[in-house]
DNA sequence: GTGAAAGCGCTAACAT
DNA sequence: ATGTTAGCGCTTTCAC
């Protein structure tokens, strides 16, 4: 079964091809009556144009690419998905085309990355998922379309960079536990080569020293965004430093991990164990009383970050979104108290 | 900046695109020096083939659409998520194109499947999300590549169903309660436009029916896989019928919500109230003391619907995977009891 | 208002 | 082992 080509359609609608591409890309120097036969005959025939062709044709459709690095058959946090979601909407607002594309360390260093933007004849390109030690956040000055990056702030010139301030989101956070009563707060963080936690650690840090309390390091740990790590971890930790009443987490998931911890070592959440998260993933409002949390909204900044890019496509340079996505501190259960 | 073309890489080699072409697709007949010095030059330019071109030359890339209906910017579930990847992964284990489409209720009535799929010019096709009013499923037998559709029976010739026995499942989770003393099981289905939703109400029935007990309209509540609305309807059911000692929910999402209605109104999980959901989400081990569930595996669902439409475009038509999908009653605090 | 012809970047017969 | 040429489906000058 051959492909129905334009040929086709204008053999049996009985003109040239031109006469077929002028009547389909709406140009004025067609006859309505032909046009609306041609319109007809495409119907019957069930005639679409060819992609392949017209790009070739001149008329590449325009593209954003969404690369997103190490996906992973699980996304607990619901935070690639938003992303994903946002950057799709988006390009269906704006009417352009949306193609996901996926990566990993390995292949970043086999794959460059202008390579693999000019084979996918991207217009625009959005990352997410890289951490500090990957390749491609090196490659942004080689590629030459417009670029955005979430969650890491790569500094490099003509990227938008979509991040929130994590540092002080963290700082706002652990201060929030500080005002309420609370003195001997510990951090359990992801790993050290993803940028959000660096900085989250950050303000965890810059918290207590404006409190003049002490930063003790075997109150940090590191639990790589795991909740089993996280619970392994808090275990030890709440078992053996009795004075630890409050835990601030880089992550919604490694807090329930603390929350299960401590409640196995029969404590109350809330009461003798505040603990903070961070995300508010879906279920947070139901676990603990609800888990108390730094809310970040995955799918605007997926949204944003496709809308900046699709900006700068047509050359509007205005939108420059760094460190400016929103976050709020939502209060539950888990660590009351006032702001 | 233009492009650099097949004809640029030809003139600074100093041979024929014809060769060119040759050796960048491996063919036999080009000499090991010249194809060296060709590999060469390509690096230096940084020549990358354009698709558009090889689509057009002959060498049409094949790639298979995930089709996503009416795409959210949450997935509580984790299930759009997991499909995805599994599909994602699949392409990539075969070598294959992978293409994220989506589309919605109206879209569906504007855009014939057909014409979408011949736009984006797809080899196979992988559905998802779709109900049973929608009416791309009718019009399977309209496109003439491989599909599969996940989690709807549309029975369609040809068409490779992706689904688990949600009846039986179903059914079987009912038994578990009923074998462990419950008399008085309550059900939580998702809206009567679910494929699933539709087969587990009947899976609920007839292990009441099994067991000689009625089958109480009352007791049979709908909640359109919302937490809130199943809390709110849980909440109404619970104070009415004091007799009801456990409750069968079509997803985890609604049995959270259940479980809350109990616990406000003094009931404790798993002792005056069992609950069982479904799917299986990644934090339902952490809740109520482990959300008792039927655990489902999306993204092997996805990798399943992956490889199997790519086993057809291949000629293999033996994978017919219908209903075959694994599931597992994952018995935990909420509803204890041995299987 | 319509059509003939060139050309987009590539592959594949078919020479040579 | 290499080059010539036709053609894929389409858009776009430029004549008519």
């Amino acid at each position: 079964m051959k492909r129905v080509s334009i040929h086709d359609v204008a053999r049996e609608a009985g003109v040239s091809i031109t006469t077929i591409s002028k009547a389909l890309n709406n140009y004025p120097d067609v006859n309505p009556q032909t046009k609306r036969r041609i319109q007809e005959v495409v119907e019957r025939l069930n005639y679409v144009p060819d992609a392949a062709g017209r790009s070739m044709g001149g008329i590449p459709e325009k593209v954003i690419g969404l690369l997103i690095n190490d996906l992973k058959p699980l996304d607990p946090s619901g935070a690639v998905y938003g992303i994903l979601s946002g950057v799709c909407h988006a390009c269906q607002d704006r009417g352009i085309g949306f193609m996901l594309l996926t990566t990993d360390f390995a292949a970043q260093r086999t794959v460059p990355l202008k390579k693999l933007c000019l084979s996918k004849g991207l217009t625009g390109l959005v990352c997410s998922g890289f951490r500090l030690d990957d390749s491609y956040p090196a490659q942004l000055r080689d590629i030459d379309i417009p670029c955005a990056f979430i969650d890491v702030e790569t500094g490099a010139p003509g990227v938008i960079d979509v991040t929130m301030d994590n540092e002080r989101a963290a700082q706002e956070a652990v201060a929030f536990l500080l005002k309420n009563g609370r003195r001997n707060v510990a951090l359990v963080n992801g790993m050290r080569t993803a940028d959000v936690a660096v900085r989250r650690g950050r303000g965890y840090r810059r918290a207590l020293e404006n409190a003049n309390l002490p930063v003790l390091p075997e109150r940090m740990l590191a639990a790589d965004f795991d909740e089993g790590l996280a619970h392994e971890q808090a275990r030890r930790l709440l078992a053996r430093d009795k004075a630890v009443d409050a835990v601030f987490c880089a992550s919604d998931l490694m807090a329930l991990g603390v929350c299960r911890a401590a409640e196995e070592l029969g404590m109350e959440i809330g009461r003798d164990l505040a603990v903070i998260g961070f995300d508010d993933i879906p279920v947070a409002r139901y676990l603990y009383g609800g888990l108390t949390t730094v809310r970040q909204d995955f799918y605007l900044m997926g949204y944003t970050a496709g809308c900046a890019v699709d900006d700068r496509i047509n050359g509007r340079a205005d939108s420059l979104v760094t460190g400016d996505m929103m976050y709020e501190l939502v209060v539950r259960g888990s660590a009351p108290g006032r702001l």
